[in-house]
DNA sequence: GCGACAG
DNA sequence: ATCTTGTCGC
């Protein structure tokens, strides 16, 4: 049962076939606790990846069905490089979708802000049709689309980008700041507001304290207190960055709130569907 | 089999 | 994420 053809490439845009199936269609055990969200119409879509044209791929790779889709994710996670640096001055962007109410679109807006600053370089949006249900754990393959068409948008080049939701943390290490990270090829931190996996010890009541995330015997990522009374961001490698980088640019891009300055513009723009 | 579960 | 105003605590 195939949920999306493969991607496939079509003069400048990479047409996503229709959707054979109805996502109501699966029976997957291991994803029984999604069927409510299961309930998609046929449609067919078409993604505009105007993506600069040294780093147009000739397709982006997209799974069949949800079983393909952690298999892509294993094999796409041997691929990311979690070593890099960052340094200041630099262009952060913040990258977030969000759902519009009235037709289900998936609205992705990107802000970039210059470091140390932190004044706004550049904003750009974008809004796809949205296919894939949220399941914990596939979260990439339901905003990715939109977040590379935000992307293709923009003028200026950003250094690192911010992501909201997981990089490394991930059960396969291949979150969606990982992912976004290998189809742009540029350093991604992911930056999460709740944990996905992994575990940690206690946090410091004070703005800064750190916690290590281990999943598996094995240093994943960072809880960070952003913030003093508030719980931390959870902290991972997207791509090209390492794990102490990805913690010092987050942390420079803090501006008295609890999510970095790039990001919590980029997710209030997304909601007000600009 | 049961509990956990980014947005 | 979303349904949604006031309210508790700093
Ligand atoms: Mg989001």
């Amino acid at each position: 049962m195939l949920i999306f053809s493969f991607a496939v490439r079509r003069g400048n845009a990479l047409r996503i076939g229709r959707i054979s199936r109805l996502f109501a269609a699966y029976s997957l055990a291991a994803y029984s606790h999604v069927r409510q969200n299961l309930a998609m119409p046929e449609t067919t879509t078409t993604v505009n990846a105007r993506l600069p044209r040294a780093r147009l791929r000739v397709s982006l790779p997209w799974p069949a069905d949800f079983k393909q889709a952690a298999a892509l994710q294993r094999d796409l996670a041997s691929q990311v490089i979690d070593f890099g640096n960052v340094h200041t001055p630099y262009l952060a962007a913040g990258a977030d979708m969000h759902i519009r109410r009235s037709d289900g679109m998936g609205i992705a807006t990107v802000v970039t802000v210059a470091v140390p600053e932190l004044h706004v370089v550049e904003r750009a949006s974008a809004a796809v049709p949205v296919e894939f249900p949220y399941i914990p754990g596939l979260l990439s393959f339901r905003e990715l689309p939109a977040l590379l068409e935000a992307f293709s948008r923009l003028t200026v080049q950003p250094d690192v980008v911010l992501v909201d939701g997981q990089g490394q943390c991930h059960p396969r290490r291949f979150g969606l700041a990982c992912h976004l990270g290998l189809e742009l090829d540029l350093p991604t931190v992911g930056c999460a507001k709740s944990r996905l996996t992994g575990s940690f010890g206690d946090l410091g009541r004070d703005a800064g304290s750190t916690a290590d995330l281990e999943l598996d015997g094995e240093l994943i990522g960072t809880a960070l207190r952003s913030k003093e009374r508030c719980n931390p961001l959870f902290v991972s490698v997207g791509h090209k960055i390492s794990l102490q980088n990805a913690v010092e640019v987050v942390e420079q891009n803090l501006d008295g709130y609890k999510i970095p300055r790039a990001l919590r513009l980029a997710h209030t723009m997304a909601k007000s569907n600009a």
